[in-house]
RNA sequence: GCGCCCUUAGCUCAGUUGGAUAGAGCAACAGCCUUCUAAGCUGUAGGUCGGUGGUUCGAAUCCACCAGGGCGCGCCA
């Protein structure tokens, strides 16, 4: 047995509070700009600590934490101050925990503090504390949870930023709901965030795109040309020979003729046409790309051009500052270990130092013909968003692109001087199932599943919810079944149903006691006096955690915590209910006790604010009745 | 061969950045619809947190090594 299984036994027990005693204003006062009761709480646990232990350094005070508790029996919260000061403060926990019992627990609002364990200290709240977490929910609305962590500072966060070479599938998918929902959720935190795109429109790809492009315009024209036939003459062969460009190559007949081809509909020069095929085809691609994140309820605020990047020179002004600072050589890189390609020949090239920020190798900045290779345009690129005044970066990519992460973020270390960072956030790949069988995808089989489709068969709301119910770094299987049903077990039904149900219930209570009366501004006033129930306290106490689980996610650069608070809060919510099914008097519509059925109707009107604030997190929206 | 990510209940996954007795859903087991809120509900059981060491008052969480899975590995983006 471990002898800190004792908190059984309390050290010290606060006074017992009279019901008539006033809750400190710190405690409620809802003008405190803060609607984490857990922060308020953190401050006088923090002015305590400051009177028991004079001079404590800042480092340790910063690690003092006051958190929900794990188990009822331990009180509402708890909080680790005594553990973490006990070095520093040169005493050991214990007295320092029973220095904070007495003073907390002395505390108007708090009804009782013990110290517990190796040297928590557990609180419990005057419930009257809790209860007032309504008003703050009722008349901050979906701003309940908005925080000032983020003190306005400027964030970027790039994300999707496929390239303009089809139509987005479903692998674009997850990163864009992620990239979005992070972006959200930084704002609610109170960062100023910019969403960019970056279209990846230099390069080989695009080029090929413009001959299959090309290929489309030539059957418009009524070449003679065989597809074969004019694939030979393609530099690499034609690619992208899907559907989607047929369009492009009809608009291109209508508006050149036959100007951009030669005789019979025969292949020109590329001179004569690539600049004038490549630039429509990337502009309605990015019109298709636009118009899907759209329909996904993604809007980015910024789209930057990878081309127009490389024309205004700011790719070889970046380059040039990066040799001027010496970390430019032209050298030869070491084949990899144990597995050296096939072909591998020691070779000088174009290197940036980012071994000296952190990388495992050097990187090539050139290509043999002299041309940029992309990690220069992707230097130049971050440099530039932080030209644009975003000391703080983040991208979210896919996991492919993990082996990419360390040289970028060397890179943006380098060219900050190391005043900006670069988060990165990967994306596993998600595997599409129907009823658990695996939907293969396959451009060429037919089966390639379009992010259209998708959102077509189950709708955005299901797509960007079941998207966020996994860590974005873990693997995910997307079942196009699984998320239309309607079972507990499919979270995004499970949150909704809640909602519809707290509307469901305020609808009902509009017949009994008039619209005027169930405003929120209302409820905000009622007396809540009645709500004791276990059941109740239990959701209140999950609404009060609202604004640090938004803080904790955000930091953590982790939008999937929504979607779990959410899932919890629904389960709270629904286990009250049901609550109703066994004992109608614990049903919320009370006809013959109107006090209680008000305050209970604030619990469920909070409820329901507090869902809509985190689906809007989401992009999700809420609905007010299943059907 | 090297680097990054991952490994938690039979299954799918959380785990509040190092806290107390590791949680939820599904599946399993036992109950519960004449009626009110059953597109279900209540309860029970289920664990060597991949393994071994280490740091710490305290480890699923941090470090080292090992095993298994995924991704990547000099001019593709």
């Amino acid at each position: 047995m471990r002898l800190y299984r004792r908190h059984d036994r309390p050290l010290r027990h606060g006074r017992a509070s009279p019901p008539d005693r006033p809750v400190d204003s710190r405690l409620r006062d809802p003008n405190q700009m803060n609607d984490d009761i857990f922060a308020r709480v953190r401050g006088l646990v923090l002015t305590a600590l400051r009177e028991i232990v004079p001079d404590l350094p800042e480092d340790a005070m910063a690690k003092v934490e006051v958190t929900p508790t794990r188990d009822p029996a331990h009180g509402d919260m708890a909080t680790n101050a005594a553990l973490v000061v006990a070095k520093p403060a040169r005493q050991p926990p214990a007295r320092i925990a029973a220095a904070l019992v007495e003073r907390l627990a002395a505390l108007p609002g708090i009804t009782s503090a013990e110290a517990a364990g190796p040297g928590f200290v557990n609180l419990r709240l005057d419930p009257d504390v809790l209860r007032a977490v309504l008003p703050v929910v009722l008349r901050r609305g979906i701003g309940f949870g908005d925080s000032r962590t983020g003190g306005g500072a400027p964030v970027n966060v790039e994300y999707v930023s496929a390239n303009p070479t089809g139509p987005m599938h479903i692998g674009h998918c997850r990163g864009a709901v992620v990239g979005d929902a992070l972006a959200n959720l930084l704002a609610k935190a109170g960062f100023a965030v910019s969403k960019e795109y970056y279209i990846n429109d230099a390069g080989a790809q695009v080029t090929a795109l413009a001959w299959a492009a090309y290929w489309r315009y030539l059957q418009a024209i009524g070449t003679d040309l065989s597809e074969e036939e004019f694939s030979d003459e393609v530099p690499g062969g034609l690619q992208y020979r899907g559907e989607y460009l047929i369009p492009v190559g009809q608009t291109l007949a209508a508006s050149f003729g036959g100007s951009l081809a030669a005789p019979g509909g025969r292949i020109a020069a590329p001179d004569v046409w690539i600049d004038t095929v490549r630039d429509a085809t990337i502009e309605e691609m990015m019109l298709q790309v636009r118009e899907d994140l759209r329909l996904l309820g993604v809007d980015q605020d910024v789209f930057s051009s990878e081309r127009a990047l490389v024309a205004s020179g700011v790719v070889d002004d970046v380059i040039d500052r990066l040799a001027v600072d010496g970390l430019i050589y032209e050298g030869v890189l070491e084949p990899p270990k144990g597995k050296t390609p096939d072909d591998w020949e020691p070779r000088e090239q174009t290197l940036f130092r980012a071994t000296q920020f952190g990388d495992d190798v050097d990187r090539p900045l050139r290509k043999s013909d002299g041309s940029n290779t992309y990690f220069a345009n992707d230097i130049a690129y971050h440099a530039d968003k932080i030209t644009r005044g975003f000391p703080t970066l983040i991208d979210v990519w896919g996991a492919d692109h993990g082996g990419y992460v360390s040289r970028m973020k060397a890179a943006v270390k380098a060219v900050s001087g190391g005043a900006a960072t670069l988060d990165v956030v990967l994306c596993q790949i998600v595997h599409i199932v129907r009823g658990g069988q695996p939907v293969r995808m396959s451009k060429r089989a037919g089966t390639y599943v379009t992010l259209r489709e998708l959102i077509e068969e189950v709708g955005a709301d299901a797509v960007r919810f079941t998207m966020l119910t996994r860590k974005s770094d873990a693997q995910m299987e997307f079942d196009l079944d699984a998320v239309l049903a309607q079972t507990r077990d499919n979270p995004v039904f499970y949150v909704q149903y809640a909602h519809a149900r707290c509307r469901s219930v305020l609808r009902a209570a509009t017949e009994m006691l008039g619209e005027a009366a169930l405003a929120e501004a209302v409820l905000a006033e009622v007396a809540l006096d009645s709500l004791a129930a276990d059941a109740e306290l239990a959701l209140i106490r999950r609404l009060a955690t609202w604004p640090r689980t938004v803080e904790a996610a955000a930091l953590a650069r982790e939008p999937h915590r929504i979607a779990f608070f959410l899932y919890d809060l629904a389960g709270d919510f629904h286990m009250l209910w049901n609550r109703g099914r066994d004992d109608s008097t614990l049903r919320f519509l009370q006809p013959d006790r109107p006090a209680e059925t008000l305050a209970r109707l604030a619990l469920v009107a909070a409820t329901a604010v507090v869902i809509r604030s985190g689906l809007a997190v989401m992009g999700v929206t809420p609905v007010e009745e299943m059907r």
